[in-house]
DNA sequence: GTCTATATGATGATAGAC
DNA sequence: GTCTATCATCATATAGAC
């Protein structure tokens, strides 16, 4: 029972097992460095398996950017987040972020890695980049006219500080005492309006 | 005589051929990605002759990273700029450090890429942000008080966001239009003051 | 110091048994 | 679908002539 358990476990998950190697592996030494035999070890599954289920090491390596898709998760990022005052739903846009990020950190570190040689990942990034930048522009717009402030000319600069700030927190940053961070990035971001509160 | 000198020019330069083409390609397409070949080839010397200079291709690229140390590069970034204005001040130093990183962006695009799988990479990274961060509190505050601005208690989360701004700006960005963001970032992280002004 | 030829090992990918 | 054995290629590094 436990043995066919355990058997048909790994077999209907031997491809999720690969692709979750390859994904932690591409994250943690780059998609050159991680050899298929290492992905398999990892897998725990046998070397010659990875090429029944994906033609190539780098149809691989698109299998786990298009299957695990950041965009798509990110773009929940903003559902079911109505906060009437800004700052708070800047912090909490930015902790929704930050945990996104956290979760997606795999994936993240390999678009950062190989976003210069793998056109596909550099374009998904950019594309990324830009409408989550228009996202939260949107978003700050909104929870500014919801608290009945003044609108803001800026919003599209403080979007973009707002992410990239957001990006270096996640990806290069150790995440000591983010939380504070955030908070007082945010306080920064919206100073005229906190001036005007 | 053009014969001999570039001859010459080749013999006493091979050396720094090398790094130079590893520099470049590693910034290209990675450390693991990157064979000596190939770096023999750009640099236009025998393959055999890397190892002459350099004992293994991690040898390489430790050369690489210390001859060509950004880091001394960068500090003196804040050098003979002295300006009274507090924003006036910050923006050249964003454009200086803007350029900073664009003149040794191969240099900036190599530590990005490693800096998670090599460890020497990594703790040169968390030095050079720590150390910037620092001298652009400093900065800041001395432009602050050079023109008899209320000192700011933010000094720290600014130019943290300052340098996490200039550093996606300088890597991740096309640099398209830079300049506008540049000086819109420098207007919204002295909010405080330019109300004030 | 420069260059060629090559050893040695690893890597991506395949063939074919089960 | 799973697994083993193996091929062809290419990479780092070396030996040794010049």
């Amino acid at each position: 029972m436990v043995e066919g358990k355990k058997r048909d476990e790994r077999c209907e998950e031997a491809r999720t097992r690969i692709l979750d190697a390859a994904q932690t592996l591409f994250a943690a030494h780059g998609f050159n460095a991680t050899t298929t035999k290492a992905i398999a070890e990892h897998a725990e599954v046998p070397g010659g398996l990875i090429f029944y289920y994906f033609p190539t090491k780098q149809a691989l390596l698109a299998g786990v950017l298009s299957e695990r898709n950041i965009l798509v998760e990110l773009r929940c990022v903003g559902d079911t987040l109505i906060v009437p005052d800004p700052r708070a739903a800047l912090i909490a846009l930015a902790l929704r972020y930050r945990s996104a990020l956290k979760q997606h950190k795999e994936l993240a570190c390999i678009m950062l890695r190989e976003f210069r040689s793998q056109p596909e990942v550099a374009s998904q990034f950019h594309a990324l980049r830009e409408e989550h930048i228009q996202f939260i522009a949107s978003f700050l717009q909104e929870s500014l006219r919801a608290g009945q402030y003044e609108p803001m000319k800026d919003v599209q600069v403080i979007a973009r500080m707002f992410l990239y700030n957001i990006i270096v927190i996640g990806i290069i940053e150790d995440a000591t005492e983010s939380l504070h961070f955030v908070e007082n990035m945010v306080d920064i971001l919206l100073c005229r309006l906190v001036k005007n509160i």
